[in-house]
DNA sequence: GTCTATAAAGGGATAGAC
DNA sequence: GTCTATCCCTTTATAGAC
């Protein structure tokens, strides 16, 4: 029961529509016509905008996923924290025009009161987790989650300030500023009892 | 030529709804709804939704400037940064359901690739120049436009992920945080030559 | 699985009566 | 200054041919 190449097509720019653009400003018609495929075939298959968003929070939900496995491959945690950080430089033209595409997407659902939004707040959940995750390893067991959701902010922060003020070097300053904060995080070492 | 009371009705309706619907997903009939007029008699006060989303605009650069100049019968800077980091607080219920105004409405603009992404944008303007001004006064002469961008990024992170999370807990404890951050920020007291 | 055609509703915007 | 009526376009969604 492998899912179409069509239905893939359309799941991909949907999803890149969704961020650029926005849900609510993304039409049928966008998408279909960026797939290039007609409106009336769209609807093989998916039922509704709302299940396509649905399977746009999945897809999303799957490469947080796989990137914060690949993340693992750094021993270090701190490096481990430092490649999450480092999304802001590597994603910093998209960042700068259209902002962090979880932030964002969580944002609009808030607003348009869609009961999708649970559902794509989870994908900074599973950033949230890994995050506290890495600092539990670093000894923070205690206040691992709120340095994970400290780290999350600042990061939402930095994306929401270098799109509106589309400065780089701002950007660019902020990272390095956050990496720093990191770096002075201290390490405790857990002896056992 | 006072703008008629009828004219700033809509403005005010539209700002609320701008804030918490979005611009995009607010309609003429929500806001002519809001206000109790008709669709037809909106256009005799504005000539397209564009014209009143630039009254909107107007009408948050007023109050933004009105806000700050309040703000300064703080005498010390730090108190005066310490009303704005306070905002936070002060509308975290609003906070919570629909984010920042400021920084949810230059998002979706940026989205929208609308002319009027700049002027929000502006709003952002008003905040920092005046967030900067008291970092000179505290005797940060050089970094004082970094320290501003620096406390802007950092609430709008909260904002974002109060809204995303529903946390009040975790928007107070950010706030502390960032409160900290400026206690422990050292104030250089100029010496004349 | 893909298409064209079309329905049904809602969007922004205009005309003209009152 | 406010209303009703209407236009035109786009939207989501469906029906049915191929």
């Amino acid at each position: 029961m492998s899912r179409s190449a069509t239905r893939k097509r359309i799941e991909e720019k949907a999803d890149a529509l969704f961020y650029e653009a926005g849900f609510e400003a993304t039409s049928f018609a966008d998408i279909a016509g960026a797939v290039g495929i007609s409106r009336g075939n769209f609807y093989h298959h998916f039922k509704s905008k709302d299940d396509i968003l649905d399977a746009v929070i999945d897809r999303r939900l799957a490469a947080t996923q796989t990137m914060l496995v690949s993340w693992e491959t750094d021993a270090a945690p701190k490096d481990r924290i430092r490649s999450f950080i480092r999304i802001l430089i590597t994603n910093r033209t998209k960042i700068m025009a259209f902002g962090c595409a979880v932030g964002t997407l969580t944002t609009e659902l808030a607003k348009l009161d869609h009961i999708a939004e649970s559902r794509a707040a989870e994908i900074f959940g599973l950033f949230r987790d890994w995050l506290a995750d890495q600092f539990i390893a670093l000894g923070h067991k205690d206040d691992a989650d709120a340095l994970a959701l400290h780290v999350l902010a600042r990061s939402q922060g930095i994306a929401v300030m270098a799109s509106a003020l589309k400065d780089e070097a701002f950007l660019r300053a902020e990272v390095s500023a956050l990496e720093a904060w990191l770096d002075r995080l201290p390490v405790q070492t857990s002896t056992k009892d």
